[in-house]
RNA sequence: GGGCCCGUAGCUCAGCCAGGAUAGAGCGCCGGCCUCCUAAGCCGGCGGUCGGGGGUUCAAAUCCCCCCGGGCCCGCCA
């Protein structure tokens, strides 16, 4: 049974259980429907009782669950009804006493945590860019929401492991290695010619050769694609780069008959794992991968594996699956290849399992395409390779549940690998894979593209946010050494650049403005690090809380009263949002909460607090707001700054 | 043609899944507030036919149907 914790909750789960035991509603769906009152005059928490009163009269039901809630000691709450809810008001002292104890005794703010039988083993794969080109705008917003749900989940008490799966096997490193063979030079000789980092030269490689690839392509009618434009982006890329090493790659690509040729080779010796190529790949690969690291790590993203996915290929788990599969009875000839009969995984199993059916969320009348299993050149697609590493993933870390962060736009083939686990009979792990899907970043006015080389890289933008906070917090302090006042302003840009993106839900198309990301008067990331300096300062200036002496009736006060209930819906807002997997619950609630704490900062100071008792109460408000922002924050990616 | 997502204030968004209390924020705009805990802040004001139309209901931004606008997907690409 779900439980949250906290002064505040417990009281709401018993009120609950009171409910349920009247048979009006359950504990659960009480928990899940309660809400803050839009009034305050309302009470705190209120209940839309009459939907679920079924014509009784909801006097009758208030007095029976006042009468359980009494029965049961639990002080500090009243009940009443009005125009249908069930409203709750809580007790201020009643709560405040309990919290001041509550922290003598040593107890910290956190999330709550799911009992012991419901700790789950959960795999967070995200991110996972491509190593052929630096990580951009879009790619932030993967690594911010997938480590912050790997974050909250942790929080929550599960066991998470995160996953970068590597996409070594396929057309663009082959086209990535084919540039560097003709340069024969590493990414790291280009790198320095370039003046840029390893990710970014290996970026540029890429575009320019794939770029010349098509050029030749499209010369022949073979792709359909403006050949004016793509010759202009070739001149726009040589410009951007070296020249001399551009025009080698022109040259060479343009003096072929047809460039695709030579890019099959290299894949198809690739997916063989032989020499040169495999040495290749992997160095071009890695060095790329450093560079993404760099990057990540400024926002403070980690992983725990690092997955290949030419090692899904190489150590024969693919084969083993494709066999599976072959040998499943739901394979058929689809446009003259072997493909998967989706469709008739869905009408003999997907459709015969209530679970497997809920979880897959299939649209009524959808047809699903069916599902071509290998090249006929005998290379392996994309999402053969991802079946094969879905269940390297539930196997390697014994999951319970795997979460796949991956753009919507892959949709089809997402819900395709399910239906594909559950064709070998691994229907507990279709049903327990989950696509947490998010819309795409644009740039304002123009679209993204690696291939083309049109991106504004994550390096740029954290450059870019890093220097205008390091003018900001230079300005608001004169006296702090340099060291120190970059690093602040390292940590204000990484927040801002992952708040904005975690803050609006995942399927909201994002337009990434720059401007307003970096304007910090705007952008709300920096604002609730400010607001948690506050708070530490109060702290700091005020010294050690004594807390025998603070006095919570002066929490009757409507301002500080606000504090305290709100900051201990925390671990139940957070603990939800984790459930949820709603990162933008958890952002609402914390500029909810900074909102408040900042309206009382105006106009009550603690610090100048000439009564003791008011003071020691008014500081451990302060507390509860400094710990809570603490926990937040960090769950979020936000680096909770002492001072800035 | 089929499927999914988005459409709420000038802009960016919350609320929709699980229908109820006067639809909320932030930014922008206008006007105020620093001898007093950091003004990255606070106070006040302006601003909404919740894309349109029908239906269900005592009650619809929320559920159902139709339509409009934007995006994505339907590949032996990733």
């Amino acid at each position: 049974m779900e439980s949250y914790g906290g002064p505040l909750a417990r009281r709401l789960e018993v009120i609950g259980s009171c409910l349920e035991g009247e048979g009006v509603v359950s504990r659960e769906v009480f928990l899940r429907l309660i809400d803050k009152t839009p009034r305050e005059e309302y009470g705190d928490y209120g209940f839309p009782l009459m939907r679920f009163a079924g014509g009784r009269d909801l006097g009758e039901i208030l007095s029976k669950v006042k009468g359980c809630v009494e029965a049961l000691e639990i002080s500090g709450v009243s009940l009443s009804i009005d125009r249908g809810f069930l409203n709750i008001r809580f007790n201020e002292y009643v709560i405040g006493r309990e919290v001041i104890s509550l922290y003598e005794k040593g107890w910290r703010v956190d999330v709550s945590k799911v009992g012991e039988a419901d700790v789950k083993s959960i795999v967070v794969e995200h991110t996972s860019a491509n190593p052929v080109h630096p990580l951009h705008i879009g790619h932030a917003r993967n690594a911010s929401l997938g480590d912050t749900l790997a974050r909250m989940l942790k929080a929550r008490g599960h066991r998470v492991v995160r996953r970068y799966y590597i996409n070594d096997v396929g057309r663009q490193t082959a086209v990535v290695v084919y540039g560097f063979k003709i340069l024969n030079a590493t990414p790291r000789d280009v790198a320095a010619i370039l003046k840029t980092k390893v990710d970014h030269a290996i970026g540029w490689v890429y575009a320019l050769t794939h770029t010349a690839i098509d050029v030749v392509l499209a010369r022949k009618n073979i792709v359909e694609e403006d050949l004016n434009l793509l010759v202009s982006t070739l001149a726009r890329l040589r410009e951007r780069g070296g020249r001399e090493l551009a025009d080698k790659i022109i040259e060479a690509v343009s003096s072929l008959e047809d460039p695709e040729v030579e890019v099959s080779k290299i894949m198809l010796r690739y997916e063989k794992g032989l020499e040169p190529e495999k040495s290749l790949v992997r160095s071009i690969a890695e060095a790329a991968l450093e560079g993404f690291k760099e990057t990540l790590e400024k926002l403070g993203v980690e992983f725990d594996y690092w997955d290949w996915e030419s090692d899904i290929v190489w150590s024969g788990l693919l084969a083993g699956v494709l066999n599976e599969l072959s040998k499943s009875g739901f394979t058929k000839i689809h446009k003259g290849a072997i493909a998967l009969d989706t469709a008739a995984v869905v009408r003999s199993i997907v459709e015969r399992d209530n679970v497997l059916r809920e979880s897959i969320k299939l649209p009524r009348g959808f047809e699903v395409p069916p599902m071509v299993l290998s090249r006929s050149d005998g290379t392996t697609l994309y999402w053969t390779r991802d079946i094969a590493y879905s269940i390297y993933k539930f196997q390697q870390s014994k999951a319970d549940k795997v979460i796949n962060v991956v753009a919507v736009e892959q949709k089809l083939p997402q819900l395709q690998i399910r239906l594909a686990l559950a064709a070998i009979g691994r229907v507990k792990e279709a049903a327990n894979m989950i696509h947490y899907e998010y819309e795409m970043v644009n740039l304002p006015g123009r679209a993204m593209s690696g291939r083309r080389g049109e991106y504004v890289t994550l390096d740029e933008l954290l450059e870019e946010a890093e220097a205008r906070a390091l003018l900001e917090v230079k300005t608001r302090n004169p006296n702090l050494d340099e060291e120190t006042v970059r690093n602040i302003a390292k940590k204000v840009a990484a927040s801002a650049i992952r708040f904005s993106l975690v803050q609006p839900g995942a399927l909201k198309p994002l337009t990434f403005d720059t401007a307003k990301v970096l304007n910090f008067e705007e952008n709300t990331g920096p604002y609730l690090q400010y607001t948690y300096a506050r708070a530490s300062n109060i702290l700091e200036k005020h010294g050690p809380i004594k807390y025998e002496l603070a006095n919570p009736q002066t929490y009757s006060e409507p301002l500080r009263r606000n504090i305290l209930i709100t900051t201990l819906a925390y671990p139940m807002v957070s603990a939800k949002a984790a459930d949820e997997l709603r990162p933008e619950d958890l952002a609402a609630y914390l500029l909810k909460l900074a909102d408040i704490f900042n309206k009382w900062y105006q106009k009550d100071s603690v610090i100048h607090e000439k009564d003791t008792e008011a003071r020691e109460a008014k500081a451990v408000l302060v507390k509860l707001v400094k710990d809570t922002l603490s926990s937040g924050l960090t769950l979020l990616g936000v680096t909770p700054l002492e001072r800035m």
